[in-house]
DNA sequence: GCCTGAAACTTGCCTATACAAGCTGGATTC
DNA sequence: GAATCCAGCTTGTATAGGCAAGTTTCAGGC
């Protein structure tokens, strides 16, 4: 319901610029590509310091409206394709914040040594021991979620000992590793007669299942997570908006 | 395949500065809400200004990675729920990606009068006129997508004389609007007989849904695309990472 | 004990200057 | 004509100083 861009700060020197020039790119008074005013040219029209104008680029650099190229100048960035960003949260938290009750219970929990497809995800050697947990998470006493995990447990230390039904995998996971990366795969499926059962799915309700590799910040796989939700009472949502950047890609090419 | 944060920048003073920092950080050896050395603290420990320092914090907070506090201090950032970074590209464009022939086929394409529920969605008066348009995209002859869009020709001047198969309303948007905003919705549906048929589905197979709502950067609505996918043919994937916040948000304290 | 106010700390922002490094275009030279 | 070099533009980075504004703490006065 809200407007994005409407509150920009423009309390301060390097908003104001920042809203001049940001107004413009999206105004579409700027195409993609068109040269934006230089340094010097914007130092020049706001009456500033060079390096208020810098940082007001810098930041909208970062943010992927700009592209710029020392010795040439500041250019709009081309339009990159847009990203659809959906929280990931665990569903206990996910629950709670509908004022909802959450209830877990364990189907499965165990170690066993990985197979050799396992063993080429985490990128270890056949055999080595692996954390298998498969458990049912209920929203008000309805399943919403099943969530099969496999987890390194030389990686995450204690979580031999953890006692899913008290304290969530993600939580725990997220104590040990606040910031990890990863990847995630997103797509509908028809799961077998025993998900279906277990989730009270009806007779043609198809299922969205979100898989998910976590990542140590060094690359090592910590954790594989599916989940799978029910897809008359769970849909994933989020906002669109242009790809961002860490500080650290800027100098980075991609094309 | 390729780890993350591992290629720093540190060539220069503010690259040494932030891998310290988030080295620390993603380390796990400052936890969350741990206080970070001050400015001035870091200014003693690297020798450099404070101003270099002030700006490595300062790009570190805008990704997400510390909360700074102005006259109490810099502190971890509480790991806030992960984002899934998922693009969203024109069907074309994804084919073409692949190597593989795009074609679409014009089903539906007129101009009506907006329903109740479509007027409220586009926040119009109901009446007003829609652009109506469904396609069905091929990868290699293989349907792959049905593009069910909404349009209002009063935002996107020129839209009604596109020739749906020659350029997609995806790039024209794109032209018109390079930087606009939304929400997107993904779920699991069992679509009806004649989609099935058209996207030559098995008699059991799902399919994946995205709805999106594009915006312009006023906030007016402008186009409503519903995507239906084959379940067995698509998948939606991207990378895991923490939230981003624009450099306009950092004074939101959104909680 | 309680309130007040000043001091000391924090971050936010801006200025002015300087040097490095990269690109462009034109004058010079061969 | 073609290659070369240099002046003049661009951005990237760092420095040193200053003021504003917010929080905490503690001493002093009531």
């Amino acid at each position: 319901m809200e407007s994005l861009r409407l509150r920009e700060p423009t309390s301060s020197l390097q908003g104001e610029i920042r809203a001049f020039v940001l107004g413009k790119i999206v105004g579409g008074e700027w195409a993609p590509g068109a040269r934006v005013p230089s340094e010097t040219e914007l130092v020049a029209r706001f009456g500033t310091s060079r390096m208020t104008v810098h940082h007001a680029l810098k930041a909208l650099t970062a943010e992927g409206y700009l592209r710029r190229v020392k010795g040439l100048g500041t250019f709009v960035a081309p339009p990159r394709a847009h990203v659809l960003h959906a929280r990931l949260t665990d569903v206990a938290d996910e629950i709670a914040e509908r004022g909802g009750r959450h209830r877990c219970e364990v189907l499965d929990h165990d170690v066993r040594c990985a197979s050799a497809a396992e063993a080429a995800l985490f990128q270890l050697p056949p055999g080595e021991r692996l954390l298998h947990a498969r458990l049912l998470h209920f929203e008000n006493d309805t399943p919403l979620q099943i969530e099969d995990r496999l987890i390194d447990p030389a990686r995450v230390p204690g979580v031999e000992d953890l006692d899913p039904a008290a304290e969530s995998y993600f939580a725990f996971l997220m104590g040990k590793v606040p910031y990890p990366a990863g990847r995630a795969v997103v797509r509908a499926v028809m799961p077998p007669m025993e998900t279906r059962f277990l989730l009270r799915m009806g007779p043609e309700e198809p299922a969205l299942e979100v898989e998910r590799v976590t990542r140590a910040p060094d690359g090592a796989v910590l954790t594989v997570a599916r989940l799978i939700y029910p897809g008359t009472r769970y849909v994933l949502s989020g906002e669109i908006a242009p790809p961002v950047g860490r500080a650290g890609d800027i100098a980075g090419d991609d094309e």
